[in-house]
DNA sequence: AATTAAACGAGACGGTACGTCTCGTCTTATT
DNA sequence: AATAAGACGAGACGTACCGTCTCGTTTAATT
């Protein structure tokens, strides 16, 4: 039973209008130069609104990570029957996250939101990366579940996220063997 | 031939002071509240003086982990004949990482350094992460080398460093499924 | 003609908590300090009910002088039959007002006010300032009347009020040669 | 003897540019309207470069007053040979500034800046206010000095601030009943 | 009694300004 | 010429209030 209150209501147009510019925001000039000042000018909105439902720009993110907005369809796998394959081609358009922000990369954003922001982390591996692999990473394993299966999930992506990281290349060679290496050579 | 050249020469004292106070700034607040004024202040010495040699602090924090001075003499593998154990061992020292700092977590930590800044992601994987396991991995795969080699090197530390900024536990047997499922099961 | 209208009427307890409050405030912190937010909630009211019937901070403390809120019972002269030694004794207490509020002194507080709001002025001086003095003065300068009495007063008040902004002190020698210089030596 | 010290040294164009900022905005909005960060705007200046020097906008406007920027070439009185005459003159001059900014009146703001601020307080009486007054004022007082000539002095100017802050008007009457009843009558 | 409408408490909203912090550049005097 | 020191214009930080605007509840006068 809550507690009656009286008073206007949480304006869903502003929060709306929040998430929206902080993703605009964060997918022009990556998380490290996103700023509260600047997500309240985008949204057209005062700065105490966003304070007073989020403590930080990380958790504005980590809410836009949650509705979806942040990085729309593209956690969808393909199925084409082919695990092996639709996981490849999923984790290659991971890697190329990496270069479609202006300067640092929306890969590196994320990671940074992550690493500064605890629920942002929590939501990143769970909602965006992990979870969309698990189903057809079981196929491709005969059937796993459990830490066998996470932990070939995490080490797919993690493998993924650490190269992204190194700026190094990493070709179609370097994604069989990645693949080979974590669900067996076919 | 060198360029007759007058005046004092770069003080290595300065560059010294400077990378140890960065390195004690970053562990004790984390790579975010990290600050040129801070490092300063923390060395002793005029803001000119890092600006001249380091464009970034992500600059400063990477020639600091060139220099070994950021995680010491934690790269280095344990050597007790069982490569898999050893392997596990060192893994988890990594992940411990991710606590040990205030607030924020040193390993989450360099990985905001790493996504923020290019030399320091280039250096943190080859110097610091992939590069020890090397040797002993390679035995473990049976004597793996190139693409295949770098592939589990990635996967099994950027499995480690992706359940770290989900914030989630990692425990003995999670450890264990993931080794189990980057170089099989024994 | 009144319109009809149906609906409760004004309360009397909140205008009164209001100005309680104001007054309150006022005295504790200082003119400068008083704000809208503070009032309402020292006086456990909406904001709205203060705007609703007072177009500023200025009208409300204006109403609290009226109604004798912020002077109490200083205003009224002694009256031992020595004019002049009433008016003097009258005066030392208005300059003493200076120092009786925390960090600006209520004297400060009230001529802010006063500076800041026209009816707050308008007030001030006939109702908490000159008009008090007016019977005695004019005793004491022989039943002087008209714009005469009025500019003695004011010259006595404004004299005290220009010492008191001016953070003087101002000891009995010099309120002597006040009195003196106005109502003429004895 | 003085610390050596190195570094830039203030920058004379910047404590100018800010003192004339004020000045020009506290004569266009009143001192309740001055903020700093209009200051800054107004000057091209950054914020910290004004609370570097001064701790409040009160001791900016203190400053400029100790500058002659505030009431410039307003403060000589005239010297016409009639002390009366020239003393009347001033202080009809100075209850004009009443009405002379936008709003809330020029005199106003300077009292409320006195009210607010010590060492404007200080500065206003003693350079701006009574000070000009003293030569002529002790003519006609028939050589008068000391506490006799200040309490004069004070007891002149603050009946006319007292009866600018009451928004009454004070027309030629008024000031002559004043100044006989402060020098008495010819 | 039922209806109607204003006053009320609460507080969300778009804003402005606060005073502090850091940025990266620049200017000094010293070594 | 490199240094320690630090002033500068710029702008973000998180907080406090501004005055306006809903909300849902309470309370009277009118039906």
């Amino acid at each position: 039973m809550a507690l009656p209150r009286s008073g206007p209501v949480r304006s869903e147009a502003a929060r709306i209008a929040i998430l929206d510019a902080a993703v605009a925001l964060f997918a022009e000039r990556g998380y490290d130069h996103l700023t509260m000042e600047g997500i309240a000018r985008q949204a057209g909105v005062g700065k105490q609104t966003i304070y007073r439902w989020w403590p930080s720009k990380g958790d504005v993110i980590a809410e836009a990570i949650l509705e979806g907005k942040l990085l729309g369809g593209r956690r969808d796998l393909p199925r084409t029957g082919d695990a092996r394959g639709d996981l490849t081609a999923w984790l290659t358009d991971l890697f190329t996250l990496r270069g479609s922000a202006d300067g640092e990369g929306l890969l590196h954003s994320i990671v940074a939101a992550a690493a500064g922001n605890a629920e942002t982390g929590r939501r990143l591996r769970s909602e965006i990366l992990a979870a969309p692999l698990s189903d057809r990473l079981s196929e491709a394993l005969g059937g796993a579940t459990g830490p066998r299966l996470a932990a070939a999930a995490d080490a797919l992506v993690g493998a993924v996220i650490l190269r992204a990281l190194s700026r190094e290349h990493f070709d179609e060679t370097d994604m069989r063997a990645l693949v080979d290496a974590v669900i067996g050579t076919p």
